[in-house]
DNA sequence: CCGATGAATGACAACGTTGTCGAACAGTAA
DNA sequence: TTACTGTTCGACAACGTTGTCATTCATCGG
């Protein structure tokens, strides 16, 4: 590889000088700018970053590491926001994808310290308590879409709770008052906090919570078993004596199974329900008809707002909460 | 940052025999291994891997440019495969995600070729032609889900012709002769590729080509249309005199619309109508009921194959098509 | 014409690591 | 004792940069 040596023995000069060319340093005459920079372009020069790393002390880089945000619909974005962010800061994203394997989880760290980056984000696929890798106060870090009791540290969650109020309540400005609800998995945070959010809009509008209105979409075992599950569900709510108007379905899928579940009611989605939901799912959500309203995930905002606290390095570890945006279309609307 | 020399210190040896203990290099007595394992722990020394670099003119980073690949649902499986075969061979992938942007483009490449990567993935998120930076060609470079003609480097596509075939061969093999077909737009590969697998194994069955079943899916212009031009597509080929029997869709969304959509006519997919598509995108075809029966790209697969070429490093510069794999539930076949 | 000034450039060290070579030492055979 | 072996360890250089300081050279005022 040829290095700063190689073009100042091309261009006949120190190579201290070539290094003054590359850094843009003034004290250089245009002349020996130019016949550097031409012996520069002619060997096809590049500056060997782990030698100004060494240097400089500084590596450049951020790592990140991931539970599986990549392999998920979507979740990426929120590598996206971070990347966008990091690099307006001339910084690089080392990203590491660990898969819940403990194993690879220590490997991974230990090449992220090894190359001695300067933070580290965490980020989590769906919002959850994690349990913290301790190396992680070794460097300044973030966590994203995920939480720990163990440290204090500045923590970017979605707000779930609003989430679930909006959800609600844009049924609710329809004049609903029966709104059922198919929830997730209750051992989610998404799932408590966004009933938590429900609660709350009933409240407000002075609307008696109902019991009888909160199924569970998600298996309780068998993953595999959902769209059973969600049929059960939409049964249970249809065989209620007061049937519920609308409905907040806890992700998109569910909503979808919805669409057609109503059908053996001789119900229509949009006609005879209204539906909202959770999540924006980008190949589900626009291809319904009537079109799916439904609460966006931040991920881009929760990567992009990671990135922009490790740069404004404040002393502020508190947890932050990025809120849903709602995605207007028809589907919380009955049409007449 | 803790060093080799405040071990070494620490341990009362010279530095020299800290870094044989790092090495594993055999010739230390092992009460020293001992003792200075035993300050390297204390210290919480971590091995400077730049300085590493530079001694070993090795990077072990392989960088991994992406066009969006990292922002599609399920395309990051792409990434996943690399970094799982990156990483059995100690490798780490730096991964960056240009967006078609030109500017972004350059600066990651020169980004990667300062930080020494010792080779190089494009991976783009849609079966397409790029045009290859020709910085790609300074290290050992792979194209993944894309080709170029501007040079002959390693390149590894999923095989559309044999997905076009086998999707066409599930529905032929249930007895149909009439099998429509909603192609994606037809600038892309893969809609061509694929019907020419269609076109094969009806000539393969003896079944007469008709023009008038094939219909395009996605609109020409306006992204927005898709529904409205899929709704088209559907009404098209049911106005038919002799009405298809059988459906080939351009991908999963289509086929979601295609379950909608049948119902105007008093149809159901699975007892009036056998489909099978393409992508197997887990949000869809397994909650579609019945479940669709659909070719899934082999992401993960490509990924995976393209490292290993890295690693075996032949001179082998040839075009590899990578099967789809055929995921098969129940739209396929009819319920009589 | 001389010394002072400032601009342009070069010599050298250092960053943290590993490969090469040689030194110190213990043990063994003659 | 000597000579030789092998084991264990350290001194030193080098990798490619950049910061510090010294040197060279032209220019300018007196």
């Amino acid at each position: 590889m040829v290095s700063i040596k190689d073009v100042a023995e091309h261009a006949g000069t120190s190579f201290k000088t070539v290094s003054r060319v590359i850094n843009n340093d003034p004290g250089v005459r245009e002349e020996t700018r130019e016949r550097v920079q031409a012996s520069i372009d002619a060997l096809g020069y590049r500056p060997n970053s782990a030698a100004r790393m060494m240097r400089n002390q500084k590596s450049g880089v951020i790592g990140f590491i991931s539970d599986e945000v990549v392999t998920q619909p979507y979740a990426g974005e929120l590598l996206l926001g971070a990347q966008e962010v990091a690099s307006e800061h001339d910084k690089v994203l080392m990203v590491v994808n660990i898969e819940h394997d403990r194993k690879r989880q220590q490997r991974a760290i230990d090449m992220l310290l090894e190359r001695r980056v300067e933070a580290l984000v965490y980020a989590s696929y769906y919002h959850r308590e994690i349990e913290l890798p301790q190396e992680m106060l070794q460097v300044p870090s973030v966590l994203v879409n995920c939480f720990t009791t163990e440290a204090e540290l500045p923590t970017f969650v979605p707000d779930e709770v609003q989430a679930g109020y909006d959800a609600t309540r844009l049924l609710i400005e329809q004049g609903h008052s029966r709104i059922g609800m198919i929830t997730l998995n209750p051992q989610i945070v998404a799932s408590r906090k966004r009933l938590e959010g429900y609660r709350r809009a009933l409240d407000e509008a002075g609307i008696a919570f109902d019991g009888e209105l909160i199924v569970q979409g998600e298996p309780r075992f068998d993953e595999s078993a959902e769209a059973a599950s969600v049929a059960f569900a939409v049964d249970t709510l249809m065989a209620l004596d007061k049937r519920p108007t609308a409905l907040v379905c806890g992700k998109d899928e569910f909503a979808m199974q919805v669409y057609f579940l109503l059908a053996r009611f001789g119900l229509q989605v949009g006609r005879d329900l209204a539906v909202t939901s959770f999540d924006n799912q980008r190949l589900i959500a626009p291809g319904l008809t009537p079109g799916l309203t439904t609460m966006e995930l931040p991920h881009l905002e929760m990567g992009r707002a990671a990135l922009h606290c490790l740069f404004n390095r404040t002393d502020d570890r508190s947890t932050r909460l990025i809120p849903f945006s709602p995605i207007v279309r028809e589907s919380h609307r009955l049409k007449v």
